[in-house]
RNA sequence: GUCCCCUUCGUCUAGAGGCCUAGGACACUGGGUUUUCAUCCCAGUAACAGGGGUUCGACUCCCCUAGGGGACGCCA
């Protein structure tokens, strides 16, 4: 049997380094095992997942070094590899499944289920569907729903007793059954959840090992119940540990830098990532720790992956990418550094807002040079002016990393036309609204067009410059951002996406 | 709140009952090499969460406690 493992990334934000992670050790593993490694695009939330976002993550994942054998863009014998082109496929397993007594019709609303938790959690109960539907006369419950009556299709699930699973890394696994909740595998639009859409695939598309992230190890219990009403081998799954931040929780995107573009525009080399990456509750046997991803699969072992959540380093990345760098021939040195961002592509972008304040061609990288390199670290007095306060610095940094959170447009005009209305909800005047801005980015209150700055580094360079500016400034401790969040929640801005705080 | 998982230097980790006086790496400190700096080399500080067992012997096995994390969605 040759080992088959997958990534199933959801295309509904930007590429996160935690993609990066477990695409690399289900790559490193099936390699290591002479098997093939498919990229699967788990789009079933019509919501939330776009076209865009699938791109950049192919792009990013690319760029990292990581290469599928079969996905929506190389192809391959169990394609469609696109969740929302297979929507037939489990419709008719649902189907199968209902028939089958493993699953049922539900018809309850959503708002009489959300008014079921108040009082389960004060009985010391889990959250979660009480079983109304459980006891609907199937041939009932299948003729509404041919009439056309609104409903969800639900896994069903032993009120009694307790589940065993098996976790590669960490053995036996027991549950009680009344933990599991009975989840809706086919949602009232037709599409499938994840449960069901992933048990489906990993079935169809021959996967023999799931690795994956820990946060599904309490929802293994459903993939294994999902497989065995339909007789199927379960896979064998392996929870790989969460990155986590230095204050050890999930590595979130709103504190640390988790774009997988962040560490291209930051110009870290991708093998240096990946090793980086792999290092992170992995260890060579020899205890090496500079190693090629070659040298990675010649070696890996999936028992050597450690349980415990490893917490991301920037400075040992940093020592890493050093290693790597010195270890390239001058002319691949030179070869990558103009691949990574000087080069005529960029310096043609540049060209418009160096010319017209340059005397000399000299001038060009002192003007320059908070665009082509990492700015100059910051001190708090830098932001020291006449008319604002540390405070107020920190509120306008806080509030524009809050606005651009939700920029779906990077570039000049819109950032512009969403800075604005901003500095006027907060009743400041643009000049000096923008003077924190300009040393977040710039290191410096004078520099080229703001905004043409922000676009030229990107999305993931700028945020990073906005909060190490806070950081500089004394950081913000959690009931700051509280209290931050409430005041920019309250800002009069009109037609602004409702972005949550977290 | 309920359930599940996790717990070795500040951080990443080695360690599968005696190789442990707990090893390596980053960071930090000191020293050396280098025209400066960086690199590089050498040295140093620093950990088995706590408490009970089991055993001749426990970082390693078991139990309890504590701490951390995760899950509890018609998100993935």
């Amino acid at each position: 049997m040759t080992v088959r493992t997958r990534v199933a990334p959801s295309p509904s934000g930007d590429p996160h380094v935690g993609t990066a992670y477990v695409a690399l050790f289900n790559l490193a593993f099936a390699k290591s095992q002479g098997g093939r490694f498919v990229l699967r695009i788990e789009d079933t939330d019509r919501a939330r997942s776009s076209e865009a976002s699938e791109e950049r993550i192919l792009a990013a994942l690319r760029w990292a070094g990581i290469e599928w054998d079969e996905g929506p863009d190389v192809g391959g014998p169990h394609a469609p590899y696109r969740q929302s082109e297979r929507l037939p496929i489990y419709r008719r397993h649902a189907q199968e499944l209902l028939e089958a007594g493993g699953a049922f019709r539900c018809f309850c609303s959503e708002e009489r289920i959300d008014a079921l938790r108040p009082s389960q959690l004060e009985r010391g109960q889990m959250p979660g569907y009480d079983g109304h539907c459980l006891g609907l006369d199937p041939d009932d419950a299948a003729e509404r729903a041919a009439s056309g009556e609104p409903h969800v299709v639900r896994l069903r699930v032993p009120v009694e007793g307790a589940c065993s699973v098996q976790d590669r890394l960490r053995g036996v696994i027991e549950t009680p059954w009344r933990q599991v909740n009975m989840q809706v595998l086919l949602k009232r639009d037709g599409f499938p959840t994840y449960h069901l859409a992933a048990a489906v695939d990993d079935h169809l598309m021959g996967i023999t090992h799931v690795l994956r992230g820990d946060e599904w190890l309490s929802s293994m219990p459903k993939a294994q119940l999902i497989h065995e009403c339909f007789g199927w081998e379960l896979p064998e799954h392996a929870h790989l540990p969460l990155l986590r931040d230095a204050q050890r929780r999930k590595l979130s995107k709103r504190r640390n830098p988790t774009g997988l573009d962040y560490f291209r525009a930051a110009g870290y080399l991708p093998e240096a990532l990946l090793n980086y990456l792999a290092l992170m509750g992995w260890s060579m046997p020899d205890e090496r720790e500079l190693f090629s991803l070659e040298e990675l699969i010649a070696a890996f072992d999936l028992d050597r992956v450690s349980t415990g959540g490893p917490v991301f380093d920037m400075e040992k990345l940093n020592w890493l990418n050093g290693q790597h760098m010195r270890r390239l021939s001058p002319a691949a040195f030179v070869e990558r550094v103009e691949r990574w961002g000087i080069n005529r592509e960029r310096l043609g972008r540049l060209a418009p807002l160096v010319q017209p304040r340059a005397e000399r061609l000299s001038d060009v990288v002192p003007l320059a040079d908070y665009l082509l390199g990492e700015r100059a670290a910051l001190k708090a007095d830098a932001f020291a002016h006449k008319a604002l306060s540390t405070e107020d610095c920190r509120r306008i940094l806080h509030h524009a990393l809050r606005a651009l959170q939700s920029e779906a447009q990077w570039e000049s005009a819109a950032l512009m036309a969403s800075m604005k209305p901003l500095a006027a909800a907060m009743e400041l005047k643009l000049r000096d609204f923008l003077f924190p801005l300009f040393v977040a980015i710039a290191g410096r209150a004078a520099a080229l067009p703001l905004f043409d700055s922000m676009a030229f580094l990107g999305a993931d360079l700028t945020r990073a410059r906005l909060r190490s500016a806070l950081d500089a400034l004394g950081g913000v401790s959690n009931k700051a951002a509280k209290r931050l969040d409430a005041e920019f929640d309250a800002l009069p801005l009109a037609g602004r996406s409702a972005a949550p705080a977290s």
